[in-house]
RNA sequence: CGCGGGAUGGAGCAGUCUGGUAGCUCGUCAGGCUCAUAACCUGAAGGCCGUAGGUUCAAAUCCUACUCCCGCAA
């Protein structure tokens, strides 16, 4: 007797995981009878509607593809999940806290895959928070779902650890990467039913709120060794930005990896130039930073420090950061 | 048609409002200086100013359309 699995993800992270249990469930004795995704949204610079990848290759293969706007309190959608008598579901990155009766649905259980080694970093940016906080080490949990947040019995946990240079996007990519393990590993349990799972330490818990574009400005009274990480840890999303008083106007400068710390006390306000070529040097509330990788002025292309120099002359001295902050 | 910025020698930019020798910082090449150098000095090459029309005695500059790039927004 075969387990019907249905799968709810959205975010790309999801998508090695869902391509496994394309190709493999059935040798792990499942079938994937449905997809849940969210509903198509307009994206980029013309808001064209755009269906997510999930969706995508979840129909490139024949499996019925669900888009509920919010399952909770809407009984058509759960009477619609119910008619798939699911005996197990899998959730990862699905962006929709699941109501209680979707939790109890299935024969079997609801089972999450987090991108953090919970209790820690419980929440919708582990892995950027992972790569800001300095962490060694974070992986890939699975765990039951209960109608806490992330907060349910870990089953089975498989950890990475962070590379010096990591960023967001990589750390991403490896942990994505990971899903497909932590999948097969999960299903041998569930084979012969319900895994218990190690309740997690309350006491441990962390929590990360889903992040905005305000997140990447850069505060340039932190360490530059916080600023050096939240460069890694925020790109490619969110980013992470700075203003500039040039020529009479406010302008944007996204900061792209890497950076380096210069140690020393330079006594300058943080955010002031302190060398403007050819390195690109700032203060920052303890130390100083290097911007080494690429930067980008609003409406204009990514380039690299040197190139951006060349362009345009920014005087040493100049204050970096909303003007609000000014200290004349 | 969601809002906005941009396209100028190989790179990054100024010049565009107020039409009238194509400019800056680099890079490249040649020569010089130096024990030496990504340093410094001298010189040179390299541009149908995104594309197509229009206005004008004259268009990088004004008008129209189009193409491509980017920021916001998601």
């Amino acid at each position: 007797m075969m387990m019907r699995i249905v799968f709810m993800g959205t975010g790309e992270i999801a998508l090695p995981t869902l391509r496994w249990l394309l190709d493999h469930a059935p040798e792990a004795g499942g079938k994937l009878v449905a997809v849940y995704t969210q509903p198509d949204k307009p994206v980029g610079r013309h808001q064209v509607l755009t269906p997510p990848e999930i969706k995508v290759v979840a129909q490139a293969s024949g499996v019925p593809v669900y888009q509920p706007e919010r399952l909770r309190g809407d009984g058509r959608a759960l009477e619609e999940l119910s008619a798939l008598s699911p005996d197990l579901i899998v959730v990862m990155a699905y962006g929709q806290i699941l109501p209680r009766a979707v939790i109890a649905l299935p024969t079997l259980c609801c089972v999450n895959l987090h991108a953090s080694l919970l209790p820690r970093h419980r929440g919708a940016s582990p892995i950027q928070a992972s790569v800001r906080e300095g962490d060694a080490e974070t992986g890939i949990t699975l765990m039951h779902v209960v109608s806490r947040l992330d907060a349910g019995p870990m089953i089975l946990r498989r950890a990475l650890s962070i590379r010096e240079d990591e960023t967001g996007g990589t750390l991403h990519d490896r942990l994505a990467d990971l899903g497909p393990e932590v999948m097969e590993a999960g299903m041998q349990l569930f084979s012969s039913g319900v895994p218990e799972g190690e309740e997690q330490n309350e006491a441990m818990a962390t929590h990360t709120r889903k992040l905005t574009r305000e997140d990447g400005e850069i505060d340039w009274s932190l360490s530059a060794s916080l600023i050096e990480r939240l460069v890694r840890a925020y790109d490619p999303w969110p980013g992470t930005m700075t203003s500039l008083q040039l020529n009479g106007k406010l302008l944007r400068l996204k900061i792209h990896p890497s950076s380096r710390i210069i140690e020393g006390a330079f006594g300058s306000a943080p955010g002031t130039i302190l060398e403007s070529g050819p390195r690109l040097v700032i203060q920052c509330g303890g130390n100083a930073l290097e911007l080494c990788g690429d930067v980008q002025i609003e409406g204009r292309r990514r380039m690299t420090v040197a190139e951006f120099l060349r362009g345009t002359h920014l005087p040493e001295g100049l204050v970096l950061g909303r003007p609000t902050a000014s200290t004349e």
